[in-house]
DNA sequence: GCCAACGTTGGC
DNA sequence: GCCAACGTTGGC
């Protein structure tokens, strides 16, 4: 099994959303980078990733998720009224891809990015390495296992 | 709201 | 293929 993070803007879309939703799944849509995407498109049936809440008064690791369908053609980048509209993508060939997640559990006590910062035993977290922007990126066995110690 | 850092675009 | 300009991300 591997391992995850995914970032979300709580004011687009909170963990909470995800809760109330049928299933407590919904699809993962929107990642437009090319890094993202391949990331996504690696992902397996059964992995888990942690919800990572972006821009917003605590950027915190807030939940766990487990992908639930794997890599499949997002379709707001055919929609012309999406804001993920993209003219150089087509069906025969898509260019952007998206998993469903459904929600394990939401955290009794979020793992905020400075406690993950302060952390010496997390090595090579993408997430805290300096400039890094990707909103899909794996996390190791081992620091996957030492966040969920903090929980 | 600011701004550093990054990714993408497009002229040459 | 280079690189300047621009747009976006995301912490603070």
């Amino acid at each position: 099994m591997n391992y995850w993070l995914m970032k979300s803007e709580p004011s687009t879309f909170s963990i909470t959303d995800l809760e109330k939703k049928p299933r407590k799944t919904e699809c993962w849509d929107g990642v437009r980078n090319y890094q993202a995407r391949n990331f996504l498109c690696q992902m397996k049936k059964g992995d888990r990733a942690f919800f990572y809440h972006s821009s917003c008064e605590v950027p915190a690791i807030v939940g766990e998720v487990e992908i639930v369908k794997e890599a499949y053609p997002d379709p707001s980048q055919f929609d012309r009224k999406s804001k993920y509209f993209d003219a150089n993508s087509s069906e025969e060939k898509p260019r952007w891809f998206m998993v469903d997640v459904k929600l394990v559990e939401i955290f009794k006590e979020p793992i905020t990015l400075s406690v993950i910062r302060q952390n010496p035993k997390i090595k090579d977290f993408i997430l805290t390495k300096r400039g890094s922007r990707l909103s899909v990126m794996p996390v190791s066995a081992d620091n996957w296992g030492i966040l969920k110690k903090l929980q």
